[in-house]
DNA sequence: TCGATTTGCCTACAGGATTTAGGTAGACGC
DNA sequence: GCGTCTACCTAAATCCTGTAGGCAAATCGA
């Protein structure tokens, strides 16, 4: 009996793949055991179940979002800032669309509060600090920025914005300029 | 043996309902025949199949939520109007999670061509008629919009404004305040 | 009203996913 | 080299999907 050599690391990697390739609801256990050649069951002593899997990739998603727009942002202020930052999410949103589904995936609260989710939410303030908002408008700023980001790259994953002539690129060049100008609106006298 | 008086039209709206309690990724074939209580063999002769009744779930979910904002967005015009239909998203979304879940499900082109899909693009362009924009800025601002307005009820529903003190309510309004200052910016001279 | 047909729900079964219990053999420490 | 650990195994229960074929209630035509 040759062993497989099979970890959760590996495992969760080989999910993600699974995820970009299928689909996020399509990676379960049988699907990963038959691409390690193996058992199902043998998964079980490296995940307590197919649960802490998608958890995950979730966590591996979310990290690896974060440093991709953290790398994205570095230097940048302003309204280059923004861009950067919404680029970046929309870039990997497109590369690696199961696991931007995944890192979606509805996280119990203490695994969400450990996890990279954090570093978005203060990348985004990050980012506002050069609009000049105050309390609470830069958490509605977080928010209405979250809302823009999350729902373009949904819709555009779900194929929404391939019916007319018009590109999606430049609609998103476009609400991101209009988002920046809404931003430098509200700024604080 | 009595008959349990099983229709396609009943057993949409049964999973319409088991969306909105246990989310939409819990509507089962199983779960809808023990609702029922009648063997899970028998829904096959009122659907195809699981996929057919998600599509059903969903057509029903698209209708009535273009039934709602319709109805709101009636008789109202610019920022008026753009409220109403923001308004009437979040609360259907907000008030049937899983039925709002089920219409973000992926149609086949045709299905979703022949849908109430289309009366929402429709009414967004409607309710953009007053800030009298000009193409191809209407077909971006129909984009945006439709970012926003989902990306807000998704990340809602999902629990991710839940952690500040700030309302989510506030928010919204600040959001779309916003909105609508961006796309009178954006006016056709 | 009675017979024929349709159809609504059934049993039986096969395939696939999840998960648990318990066994065997390779890896590794002493 | 021996004992222990652990990676992977077989076996089995449970649940969901989907197909095939059967029986009886509903319905329709004469």
């Amino acid at each position: 009996m040759v062993r497989a050599g099979l970890s959760p690391e590996r495992l969760t990697l080989a999910g993600a793949e699974l995820a970009d390739e299928a689909g996020f609801d399509q990676v379960t256990l049988s699907a990963l055991a038959r691409r390690f050649d193996v058992k199902v069951a043998s998964l079980y002593s490296h995940l307590k179940n197919s649960q802490e899997l998608k958890t995950r990739i979730a966590l591996l998603a979310l990290e690896e979002l974060a440093d991709q727009v953290a790398h994205a942002v570095a230097g940048r202020a302003g309204k280059d800032a923004l861009m950067a930052f919404a680029n970046a999410y929309r870039d990997y949103a497109r590369a690696h669309p199961g696991r931007y589904e995944a890192a979606r995936f509805r996280l119990d609260p203490q695994t969400a509060a450990a996890s990279a989710g954090v570093r978005h939410a203060q990348m985004t303030r990050a980012i506002l600090r050069g609009y000049n908002l105050t309390e609470p408008d830069q958490t509605h700023a977080v928010r209405m920025l979250g809302s823009v980001f999350h729902g373009y790259a949904s819709l555009e994953a779900a194929g929404g914005f391939s019916h007319t002539d018009v590109a999606s690129q430049e609609s998103w060049v476009w609400t991101l300029d209009s988002l920046d100008a809404a931003l430098r609106n509200r700024a604080a006298p």
